[in-house]
Parts: structure tokens; sequence; C-alpha cells
DNA sequence: GCCAACGTTGGC
DNA sequence: GCCAACGTTGGC
């Protein structure tokens, strides 16, 4: 049975550690999506995300947090290497290299925005549900829907 | 710095 | 398997 998932995802960078701007100054602009460390998040990225689908990049824990660029799933799954490394604050040291526990994808920007803050995404009735601005959500990596894609996207950013 | 909300841990 | 304690996220 075709299960319908998602092909857009809204995905939460703390630009302290790798901003946008960081991003595209990387090789194809494309980075790895390291150091998440949260079941649902590594599942979305292991089993559900596929090259190609779309991403809002967003800025999180700073001054404005919102969404600040437009971005692809550049890969399929992978181990994250910062799990094997000791000195990474995101070394896990249950992990193995032969039974990795975290996976991710690499990340494409394909154009920073403007900042699309959260009182003007919260002022959207059409946005309303967006799994992003539910009260208390603190994932990381959050599914976005094809009506909320188009709007965001291309009203808002375009 | 505060605090709400949620995930994880571990004793039982 | 329950659930209290603790840690983390992240907006404000």
């Amino acid at each position: 049975m075709a299960t319908s998932h998602p092909r857009y995802w809204l995905m939460k960078s703390e630009p302290g550690e790798c901003s946008v701007d960081d991003v595209l100054a990387m090789k194809n602009a494309t980075v790895p999506w390291f150091g998440v460390r949260n079941y649902q998040a590594r599942n979305f990225m292991r089993d559900e995300m596929k090259v190609g689908d779309g991403v809002l990049f967003y800025h999180s824990s700073c001054a404005e947090p919102g969404i600040v660029g437009v971005a692809r799933v550049a890969s399929g799954a992978y181990p994250d290497a910062t799990q094997f490394d000791a000195k990474s604050p995101y070394y896990d040291k249950l992990s193995k290299p032969d039974a990795p526990r975290w996976m991710l994808v690499d990340v494409q920007v394909l154009r920073k925005t403007r900042v699309l803050g959260l009182p003007e995404l919260r002022a959207v009735p059409a946005l309303a549900d967006m799994v992003v601005l539910r009260r208390g959500n603190r994932l990381s990596i959050t599914p976005v829907e094809a009506a909320e894609w188009k709007l965001i996207t291309e009203k808002m950013l375009g």
C-alpha cells in the first residue's frame, strides 16, 4: 500500500552553530544535518525523507527565530559521523560503527530568504495547523503540508 | 533568566 | 509497565 509521506519539511538549526549563511559557504551549499539526537527526528531522516524533498530552513534559539531559507534534501540517509567522535558534543558512546544509532541526510540550501518570523507565520490562518507552530513543539524536524509549503514559498517568500 | 512542554531515565 | 525526577528545547 502506498503511504503518502510528506514531501516537505521544516528543519531547525541554531545559527550560532550552523546558519543558512554557513551552509551557503560550504561546497555545493550542502551540509550533513549532524547532531540530531531525537528518535522521531531521526526516523524522519532515516525512513521518510527522499532526495528532492523540499525543506524550509529555520533558525532557532536566536534573536529572530523563523524561516530563513529554502532548501532540499540532497542525499539518502547515512550515519552521522559525530556520534563516533569522542571530541564532539554529539558523541554517543553507545553507538557502534556497525550499528549506528543516528542517521542523517545532506541538506542543500537553494536560496536564502528574508526572515519569516514566528509572529508573521502565526498571523496566517492557513498556517494555524503547522506542526512547528503548535504549542510546546520542540521537534527539530517537522513535516510541512503541501499547501503550507506552497503558501510560504510562493506567496510569503515569492 | 524564566518557564512550559516534552523526552528520557531508572527505581520499583 | 508505571511514573517521578531530571534534562533539554526554545520562545519570550
